[in-house]
DNA sequence: TCATTTTGTTTCGCGGCCGAAACGGCGCAG
DNA sequence: CTGCGCCGTTTCGGCCGCGAAACAAAATGA
């Protein structure tokens, strides 16, 4: 996986381009972020350990739940160990979105290759 | 230039995380989309031509150039040809932000490289 | 029991971005 | 010269995210 800085500069512009031209939820980029440590980073996530991971402050992580959940990506449970804690936890249609970004990238990576995936 | 769906998510991942954990300027994804636009398309750049490329309105491509104008990375032109055009151009601070973003995607493409750039 | 700490949420004031529409400057055809 | 169309900007009302601080609920320890 070695590229050059124009590659990796038209990457990236394709991808934000495809992003922007989708009509799916536009998220920010700390949206984003927070988004993939859920999907990527192993769990439990918590506000706390979010927001320390980003270097954010508590409400950001609870704003960004908020919206997130509302459009489905994910969804807040409490511990019943400890119940002050939240645990934020995957939804199938944020595991569907985050395959659809990586297919972007691929796509977007490997151009022109021939046969298109429906 | 090949890669697994988990290596361009995390490639996504690490390169947002190092985005927001930064303090430089946090450019929303539109916005970057139009600033790589510039940068990477072959001039001239008008208001109209970057709508139409990005199928936004007018008034969202004067705003980022705006924002990103006082940021020093963008700057407008009248056309002296055709004085109701505005040219868009690059300026040395938007082209050394460019520069840094493709460092950060190849920095974070290529983990763990054993001499670190300076 | 009760004060203290921890956790996540909410409130507050502020600023930025949004789309639609109105606006002013400019070119062009007649 | 004059009316019409194009280009970019500005205005309008509204929505959303920000950080700091106040807040409610739950656990902890004496």
């Amino acid at each position: 996986m070695a590229m050059t800085p124009a590659q990796a500069l038209k990457l990236w512009h394709d991808v934000a381009l495809s992003r922007v031209l989708a009509d799916g939820p536009d998220l920010s980029e700390r949206q984003i972020a927070i988004l993939l440590s859920i999907y990527l980073d192993p769990p439990p996530h918590t506000v706390r350990g979010l927001a320390a991971r980003l270097n954010v402050t508590k409400p950001v992580i609870t704003r960004a739940l908020d919206t997130m959940g509302a459009e489905g990506l994910v969804t807040r449970k409490r511990d019943p160990a400890d119940r002050r804690n939240v645990i934020i936890q995957r939804t199938v249609k944020g595991a569907l979105f985050v395959d659809e970004l990586a297919d972007l990238i691929l796509e977007k990576s490997a151009p022109a290759r021939a046969g298109a995936p429906s």
